[in-house]
DNA sequence: CTATTCACG
DNA sequence: ACGTACGTGAATAGT
């Protein structure tokens, strides 16, 4: 039987935007990134060998259904800015590909769909519609099926009528049913009003259709009755414009539509244009491999050669072994344990390449008939390749596969390659969430530790092109380990003393609550900023400062500034402060205690744009310290018995980083003199001595000098500030005035963020800006700040993951007890035995402020020790038994 | 799942 | 004229 594949190209290019956020851009500044994800998709259709094909596209203006509804797909979210260039453009290149587009005035996408696959249907052909939109499955017969995109794009599942019925328990015509009774929001379809999708299956289980349901309504009771009876016609309207046309006049017959996989070479030049440089390689390929003619084609020609990106081969696969015994298991780690370099991946089971080209497959879970081995044994049994250094390991989440072996009991020695960290540093902005789809993304066939040994390839060259090789082998992957160590450490904290605090908190939010009752006059949900605004705003007839998208604002701005204007307004405001402490920051902390009594959050090591760690479940960066009730939750994060909290935080870092980027004179001359920065930065904008600089003058500066680490604007910094921008960009004037060379720096970083496409730090890292090509102010002034202020942030990152490794070489070579447990962008904690802590001490404070450490060889090391910059590195370094001491 | 708000550097 | 400070994670409400 003949195939088409009909797709609907708007609902499956919205899909491909939103599934790959990453920006690409084509040399002309096009937008590309839902183009790439479609074009995946379609190679991965055109391996189905389609004879026909078919990409429908919904056309400007209203259709046939506006006319009897008109509110209908009202309210629709927007077509995103940089989405919109890579329709016409996506179009033209599935033209030169030789694939059928079509459109159709006054009717959607899914009509065309639906016409074409009854077309086909009458031919004896059988159709295979691909999108994103459920609508779709209502068109599924015994020669239609429907693809639908699930999470991302090229994860999808296809439905027949069996499928249809085992997951949703209808036939295709039902669809219809349902939602004409239960509407649909996102088409803005009404349905009857309070029926929703339980009541809607009952009725129809009970009367077979719509028109079924809508005669009995007589037989249902009460309340439901008159829903049926007044929502009849809403229903029934519901269900014409719910049902897809299957006879629009479309310019398209069936054979218009065939499909030739030797023409779409005609594709290449576009997607060269376009940059989408692996994909034309593919499609080049499998024409070069069609050019036999639709018979090979039909049989199935060998798939081509997939072209990896720098040429990284894959490794070739002599001999697989499929294990599940112990004994078989024993073997093969008596072999492996031998191998110099392995790649392994826990999937759905345990595999390893070795250089070789021995693949071993070690089952897990497994049944009566085919027994597997339980998780425990086969870590217990490859321990010796864990846990050896000398066998050096390729993964894909070296610090993911320590935390599951730890588990285990099983340590892990050797990381020589950890795909998540190097694939972040050749592209910040978007992480790899599982190895799949990083293959899919790479363009190469390969699964599991296949994939992983190829990638390590691709992956390397990358790194040597982008010039982040030493950044990735010198930092970013010894720093695995000391995450991982940090993790398994964990921060000791007193339950009790959090108990008590939150108990304290309960007691004054009860009484806050019943106080902002009395004064609105009636009981509401305070912690709703629908409710506050209706009260603060309609009913106590207070001035609306500024809107959100969806109603008034009460962020603290608005509520500081109607302060005084009624007492409600400071009984709100502590009442949000204090539960936001009391849930996020003791409840949540109590939720993550482990029976060890310590708190182990996550380090992510590649989540931030600019280099940064983050942490997480729970957040342990973001612990109160502003306030005084605040800081109190610190008191409860503790030292372990016997030891101490050893502190210590970078003075300005992010200003001397950029001192030394800029080379300004007199910001260099500042740190280099010491003293109070703020200070210096008033007296130089406001013109007056150190000495009569008023706090508003300083705090002022503190200000200025925080805008110009974030990439200052007049706007920004009037907000901040409360002042007029004309005021701030008065400030501003003078600031660069002084500070010729920040000013300079600021130029310089546009402008070669410009030329060069993305914005560097001290070690090489980088982060793309595709923002600076846009066309949209806002979006190029984004690019802009950002071109200034990740060189600083990220330079400032670069420092105290050094200073990182540093201390935990230090201390382990020194054989200290004391040991790294957080990490705060700015300041580092270590648990420390007590005869420790004059010695830890001093050992942090260097090795964070780069002086020389007993025993370190920074010789050995690819980055050596610490970065010099131009000015002092100032660490202050203190201790106490909690966190709260530290200071 | 998104929007709002707010904690940190 | 545009409409913002840079980087995160989490709780809650509401769809």
């Amino acid at each position: 039987m003949k195939k088409l594949i009909a797709i609907d190209g708007n609902s499956l290019l919205f899909r491909a935007y939103y599934a790959i956020q990453t920006a690409m851009t084509s040399r002309d500044g096009t937008p590309t990134n839902a183009i790439h994800g479609f074009t995946a998709m379609l190679l991965k259709l055109i391996e189905q060998r389609p004879d026909y094909m078919l990409v429908a596209f919904d056309m400007h203006g209203g259709t046939f259904r506006h006319d009897s509804y008109s509110e209908y797909k009202a309210g629709r979210r927007e077509t995103p800015e940089d989405l919109i260039p890579q329709i016409p453009a996506l179009k033209e290149l599935l033209r030169s590909m030789g694939v059928a587009v079509c459109e159709c005035y006054r009717y959607e996408a899914d009509d065309i769909l639906g016409t074409i696959s009854k077309k086909a249907s009458e031919a004896g052909v059988e159709t295979l519609i691909v999108t994103g939109d459920r609508d779709a499955l209502q068109l599924i017969s015994d020669d239609t099926r429907v693809m639908l995109t699930k999470k991302g794009i090229t994860e999808t599942v296809t439905y027949d009528e069996e499928a249809l019925m085992r997951d949703y328990g209808l036939t295709p015509a039902h669809m219809i049913d349902l939602k004409a009774l239960m509407g649909d929001s996102s088409d803005n379809i009404p349905g009857i009003k309070g029926v929703g999708e339980k009541t809607a299956r009952g009725l129809l289980e009970k009367y077979g259709d719509l028109e079924g349901v809508l005669a009995n309504a007589g037989n249902e009771k009460g309340a439901l009755q008159k829903k049926l009876l007044e929502g009849a016609d809403s229903a029934r309207m519901s269900y014409r414009i719910g049902t897809i046309c299957r006879e629009a006049p479309i310019d398209k017959e069936l054979e218009d539509c065939a499909f030739d996989p030797g023409a779409i070479e005609g594709g290449v030049p576009m997607m060269a244009k376009l940059g989408l440089r692996a994909n034309g390689a593919r499609l080049k390929a499998i024409a070069d491999a069609n050019k036999g003619g639709r018979e090979a084609y039909r049989k199935g020609a060998p798939e081509p050669e997939e072209e990896a990106p720098q040429g990284a081969p894959p490794v070739e696969i002599k001999r697989t072994e499929e294990i599940s015994t112990t004994e078989a298991l024993d073997e093969a780690a008596k072999a492996l344990a031998g191998e110099k370099l392995v790649s392994l991946h826990v999937g759905e089971a345990l595999t390893a390449l070795t250089e070789g080209g021995s693949y071993y497959i070690i089952k897990t879970g497994g049944d009566l008939l085919e027994p597997g081995l339980t998780p425990e044994e086969i870590y217990t049994g490859l321990k010796p390749v864990f846990e050896s250094a000398g066998v050096r390991k390729i993964v894909f989440d070296g610090k993911g596969l320590m935390t599951e072996l730890k588990r285990y009991g099983v340590g892990f020695a050797g990381l020589e390659f950890d795909i998540t960290v190097a694939d972040y540093l050749i592209n910040a902005l978007s992480p790899a969430k599982d190895l799949t789809s990083l293959a899919e993304t790479v363009g190469i066939p390969e699964r599991d530790a296949a994939a992983v040994m190829r990638l390590k390839g691709i992956l390397g060259e990358q790194l040597k092109a982008k010039r982040v090789e030493t950044l990735y082998y010198g930092v970013e992957l010894p720093l695995v380990t000391v995450l991982f160590d940090m993790e398994q450490e964990g921060f000791a904290v007193d339950a009790e003393a959090l108990r008590t605090l939150g108990g304290s908190m309960k007691e004054r939010i009860d009484a806050l609550e019943k106080e902002a009752y009395a004064l609105a006059g009636h009981s509401f949900n305070i912690l709703s900023p629908k409710q506050l605004g209706t009260v603060l705003f309609d009913e106590l007839g207070l001035p609306p400062q500024k809107k959100t998208k969806t109603g008034y604002s009460t962020d603290s701005d608005v509520l500081e500034s109607l302060q005084g204007m009624n007492p409600i307004v400071g009984t709100i405001i502590e009442y949000r402060f204090l539960t936001k402490l009391r849930s996020t920051f003791i409840e949540a902390m109590l939720k993550k205690m482990t029976p060890d009594g310590r708190i182990h959050t996550t380090l992510n090591q590649n989540v931030t744009a600019t280099g940064r760690i983050s942490s997480a479940e729970p957040n342990l960066q973001n612990i109160p310290v502003r306030t005084e009730q605040g800081r109190e939750i610190r008191k409860a994060f503790i030292a372990s018995p016997g030891c101490v909290l050893v502190g210590a935080d970078y003075s300005q870092i992010e200003l001397r980083v950029l001192a030394h980027l800029s080379g300004d004179e007199a910001l260099k001359s500042a740190f280099i003199s010491g003293g109070d920065i703020h200070a210096r930065t008033a007296a130089e904008v406001f013109g007056v001595p150190q000495d009569e600089v008023t706090k508003e003058m300083r705090s002022a500066a503190k200000a200025v000098n925080f805008g110009i680490v974030y990439g200052i604007s007049e706007f920004g910094l009037a907000n901040q500030l409360g002042i007029s921008r004309k005021r701030a960009g008065e400030y501003i004037k003078r600031y660069l005035e002084r500070c010729t060379g920040v000013r300079d720096y600021m130029d310089r970083a546009k402008t070669e963020g410009r030329e060069r496409g993305y914005a560097v730090t001290m070690t090489g890292r980088r982060r793309d800006l595709p923002e600076l090509k846009s066309g949209n102010y806002n979006t190029r002034a984004f690019g802009e700040r950002v071109a200034m202020n990740m060189p600083v942030q990220g330079s400032a990152a670069d420092i105290i993951k050094l200073a990182m490794l540093r201390v935990h070489d230090a201390l382990e070579r020194g054989g200290f007890k004391a040991r790294l447990v957080l990490q705060i962008h700015d300041e580092l904690i270590i648990d420390c035995p007590e005869h420790e802590v004059e010695q830890v001490k001093t050992l942090l404070h260097d090795c964070m402020t780069g002086r020389p450490v007993e025993g370190e060889r920074p010789e050995t090391t690819l980055i050596g020790g610490m970065l010099e910059l131009s000015v002092p590195l100032v660490a202050e370094v203190a201790e106490g038994r909690s966190w709260f001491d530290t200071k």
